[in-house]
DNA sequence: ACCCAGGCGGGCG
DNA sequence: CGCCCGCATGGG
């Protein structure tokens, strides 16, 4: 085994990166029982086994989007160090071990965090999986057999009809869809942007028709890789609220201060923890303790 | 039946 | 700037 094609039991765990409501968890399958990841890429079926080793695919590409969805090269015990500042995170972190930020193709990831406003995790997924078997090209397995469709592209969503969207399960979204799929194949290539910083990406994505604050840090960290993006949605604030201000409001702008002061260029990070471990406690113990 | 969900844009003071 | 509102739709 040379290199990092295969990460240590413990340091990595594929179900709960999986089932933690990352891009990942809304275009591709997780089997339970080989507890294996099968997602689509360039028109082939991608399979990665628990300690996160291609078990299908070939290619030069597909090792590298490997290695960059599942962050091989990060060095997670120094994340874990940089973020751990209280028992809240320390808890989180032991709970859910091995929980990766995954890094997701740019408009795979605008595609699931626009449908996501005003929308519920199981919905989101079924309705991705929806617009992918509409809209998507086919992909293919190893043996070459069709196995399902992709991410349909901005391309092929700017072509759509509201309506049609709409009876995918866009709500309201669809609209939103079809001006970004528009806007990201004429004015804007957002794999162009990609060596720009945080600040910037975030403005660019923010251009986007329904594209708002915490979309657009959810694009840069989970499409983007920007660590430092700190999305604030509806958990986000009440958790924060509750954990670090004794329950006192808070406004997204001073939550974002706090939340860079605090854990700087791994932000990202202490939000998908927060995120992750606070929703599965809140009802048990933290609303009631605060 | 009712309530809610990883927000957003638009209108208002 | 901050605040308030409507918004499609499936599941609890």
């Amino acid at each position: 085994m040379r290199g990092r094609t295969q990460m240590k039991d413990g340091k990595f765990d594929i179900m709960h990166t999986f089932e933690s409501a990352q891009p990942l968890t809304f275009f591709g399958d997780y089997d339970y029982s080989r507890k294996e990841i099968a997602y689509p890429f360039m028109g082939r079926q991608v399979r990665v086994d628990r300690f996160g080793k291609i078990i299908e695919g070939k290619g030069a590409a597909v090792k590298a989007d490997v290695a960059r969805r599942f962050r091989i090269n990060e060095d997670i015990d120094a994340i874990y160090h940089g973020i751990s500042t209280d028992d809240f995170i320390r808890d989180s972190i032991k709970e859910y071990s091995g929980m990766r930020l995954t890094h997701n193709l740019p408009w795979e990831t605008t595609l699931v965090f626009i449908l996501s406003q005003f929308n519920n995790v199981k919905r989101i997924r079924l309705t991705t999986k929806k617009l992918m078997e509409r809209y998507g090209e086919p992909v293919f397995d190893s043996a070459g057999s069709a196995v399902g469709k992709g991410v349909p592209g901005p391309e092929a969503l700017s072509a759509a009809k509201v309506e049609d969207l709409m009876s995918c399960g866009t709500g309201f979204r669809a609209k939103y869809l079809i001006s970004a799929a528009k806007y990201c194949s004429s004015s804007l290539d957002l794999d162009r942007i990609s060596a720009k910083d945080y600040a910037t990406i975030k403005e660019e994505l923010m251009g986007i028709d329904g594209v708002g604050d915490k979309v657009a840090d959810c694009i840069a960290l989970m499409g983007y890789g920007k660590l430092e993006a700190f999305p604030i949605d509806t958990w986000i604030k009440r958790l924060v609220e509750a954990v670090y201000f004794r329950g006192r409001k808070r406004s997204p702008r001073q939550i974002h201060e706090f939340a860079s002061n605090r854990w700087g260029a791994y932000a990202g990070y202490a939000q998908q923890y927060i995120f992750w471990y606070g929703r599965s406690r809140w009802k048990t113990w933290i609303s009631k303790s605060r």
